[in-house]
DNA sequence: TCGTATGTTGACCAATTGGTCAACATTTAA
DNA sequence: TTAAATGTTGACCAATTGGTCAACATACGA
């Protein structure tokens, strides 16, 4: 035999799911270093031992918040379609973006504050699984180019462009709650009216 | 007599200096509480006891650092012009608040850690001067859409669009290099051609 | 039911770190 | 020159915190 199968208790399979969501929020809250495993333990509703029982160590939480929330915020970009059409398409990942950005805001921050600080956990992964997945998109988008669809621009600042304007709303929340006037839903729906007017719109060749 | 005048001596300005400037880089890579008053007074070239001499507590550096830094950042948005052309004067701003993303990476990062984590000490600086002059320039933006120069927006959100595409380069540095084929000259002209494309484009009328 | 595997925790330990302090060194003004 | 003001630091302290462990509690298959 090689590999032990492992099989998960029930009691195993919730408990570190709600350690792992309640790390989400300490670790998005407060950065790797200000959160502690006994505020983590406090949100799940358990003792620090215990955590440690299922978790090891502090960075073993972490890497699993990670791993945990890192496939879905790719989703949106993985099905960015080259047959489609280039304004309907990302007019699409735009909103889908921005919706991630609302509604997963804590994943937003904890990625915001890994890579803030140098991507110590997940550095192979961007030089990776993420680099692969960005240069066949911005395949497709370079032959959006050259089939004259869109202005002529280097697509991987494109993807820049549309994370960095989506995550926005989800990383500087205190900021633009202190400059905007008006309640949230107001605010999402004028981000998502200006950014996909004026990127669309600024694509146009 | 009211308050002391409290001259400062040489080597006060010379230390504190020294500290602010070595602060800013290792709050700017570690955070706040990654951070420790050793390796300030290690990359200060002196004792903890000394920086601790100097400021009191580790949060007063900290503050300290904040206020050294604000300022310079917030002059690009200051000398938009309501009296020049949208266009040129945006290309402008994009332009400068890119190459500040460049030259004060560190600044960039303190800003984003700060805001990241609720904004707990510049949170009034965000709602009170910074509030007035976003305001104030959003006035501006307002009466180019309403002159026909611009596309119809929120105008706040331009600024976010602008601050979040420009400031990305410096926040997610690790990410970008990870993504990014060239070195880091043709990364910043390639960005700087397409945001100035893009957004620029996007917002004609 | 019963015994073993699994789950749970308070108490504890060692390392880190913000901050203090007394002793010592240097600068500076008279 | 000299003495007070200013500058500097190693040693130390207390609080925080990641992680261990032995003891106890519960779940569950035979």
């Amino acid at each position: 035999m090689g590999i032990a199968p492992k099989k998960r208790t029930r009691i195993q399979a919730e408990n570190e799911s709600r350690i792992v969501a309640s790390a989400l929020d300490i670790f998005a809250q407060y950065g790797y270093r200000g959160a502690t495993v006994d505020k983590i333990a406090d949100a799940a509703g358990m003792s620090k031992a215990n955590v440690l029982y299922y978790f090891g160590r502090k960075e073993e939480i972490y890497t699993a918040v990670l791993e945990h929330t890192l496939t879905a915020w790719l989703d949106p970009l993985k099905s960015l379609d080259a047959n489609g059409d280039p304004q309907q398409e990302l007019a699409k990942y735009i909103r889908a973006k921005l919706t991630l950005s609302r509604r997963e805001s804590e994943a937003s921050r904890l990625f915001a504050n890994e890579i803030l600080h140098g991507a110590p956990m997940i550095k192979s992964y961007l030089e990776n699984e993420l680099k692969v997945l960005v240069d066949e998109k911005c395949g497709v988008i370079e032959q959006w180019i050259r089939d004259g669809k869109l202005v002529a621009i280097k697509p991987v600042h494109l993807v820049f462009l549309i994370w960095s304007s989506t995550q926005h709303y989800a990383d500087f929340a205190p900021q633009i709650r202190a400059l905007h006037d008006g309640d949230e839903d107001s605010l999402y729906q004028e981000a998502e009216a200006c950014l996909v007017t004026v990127i669309l719109n600024g694509l146009k060749p």
